[in-house]
DNA sequence: CGCTTAATCTTGACAGTGTCAACATACAAT
DNA sequence: ATTGTATGTTGACACTGTCAAGATTAAGCG
């Protein structure tokens, strides 16, 4: 019951976490090196390998991190029973879309390619992730009219859509291309129209 | 003429180009090496960087020749005067969508971190890919209602969102997150109702 | 306490990477 | 033919992820 305690070096998987975490936020996934890590925890160059199978699962462990983190800012707001659906989704995008951009890099790490094309998601990771979108997913299906036409499957895709477009916004913006930060305000009043007048 | 394979190597940057963008979609960025190219090509490791002055130039290239392909399946759609604008669209985005799936690794490449945001997207990029969302925005514009409150500023919000929208849908399936390859279809219906029902 | 065993950390090593400097070759223009 | 310039090659350097083997420490048990 003692929690197992620290002996040389306090608890050193999430002491490489945190610092992993740090480092990734002050510039970019790419230049995380394990090396690098390691000597800014102080430890040797390979003592994270009795932590993390590989550098895959070291990210997948922020990632995680990441989802908690989205939920404790997210939650609340899908278990809200909104009588003016498009307002709230003007308020749920941009909290979205800031959550996105006050964490760019780890957000990018949470959904890119790295982790989901190149490496492998942990199990974990792929649980809590679904999580999220299920959480979401069913928010929409709940705030359906109840004789929308075929409701479960409609929902699901009405989910998946309007998600995809706030991570998609969420990636132009975080890499620069095309969109203007300037216009997130009016680019989520967009968003919200164009999804809600279908939806009642 | 014949060329000869003594020394120099006739049209090598192009055929950097084009061993690169088989690589590529053989097996990803990530898996491209300076030097593994270089040895598909049959040249020296450092040959390549007489034509490109690092592997970002390389990789600009190739996203260059990527969205002038993008041009060549899509903007002929972009010329179209459609009357049932929810159809068209429907079309629009599965012709994006597939052409993201058919060139996942290119596509990637286009819009990705690896150019606009770690390395630095060349001048020639940033015009060819600026041209092509100008593209679909004067599309867009064109067929709001010339009585569209705030016509101008308006079509380019909802040129932006939706663009996003096919954007987050394509990057979600390349990367294997949340949405499945077997309804692409109905999200492409659900996107083209989405978006359609705003512009009348 | 002492002994054993398993967990944790370190050092050494290897193959791989991008890219710079120096050198070699071939083509173009004088 | 001689020069200059574009192109190709070799060597080297500082990095990277990660494995194998040895060193250290904690934990379990008599």
């Amino acid at each position: 019951m003692p929690a197992k305690k620290n002996y040389h070096h306090g608890d050193l998987r999430q002491s490489l976490i945190n610092e992993a975490t740090r480092m990734i936020a002050e510039s970019g996934v790419e230049k995380l090196s394990m090396r690098g890590l390691a000597e800014g925890v102080g430890v040797s160059r390979t003592a994270a390998y009795h932590h993390f199978k590989d550098k895959n699962e070291l990210l997948c462990a922020i990632a995680e991190q990441g989802f908690s983190q989205w939920y404790d800012k997210m939650g609340s707001r899908l278990k809200e029973v909104p009588d003016d659906l498009e307002s709230w989704f003007r308020g749920f995008s941009h909290a979205y879309i800031d959550f996105a951009q006050n964490h760019a890099e780890q957000y990018d790490l949470m959904f890119g390619r790295p982790i989901w094309k190149n490496g492998q998601p942990t199990e974990t990771l792929r649980d809590i992730s679904f999580e999220a979108f299920q959480c979401y997913a069913d928010f929409v299906k709940k705030c359906l009219p109840e004789d929308h036409f075929n409701q479960e499957q409609d929902a699901l895709r009405v989910a998946q859509v309007s998600w995809s477009s706030l991570h998609g916004l969420s990636r132009l913006l975080n890499d620069g291309v095309y969109l203007d930060k300037a216009a997130i305000n009016s680019m989520c009043d967009v968003a919200a129209r164009l999804l809600v007048q279908n939806m009642r």
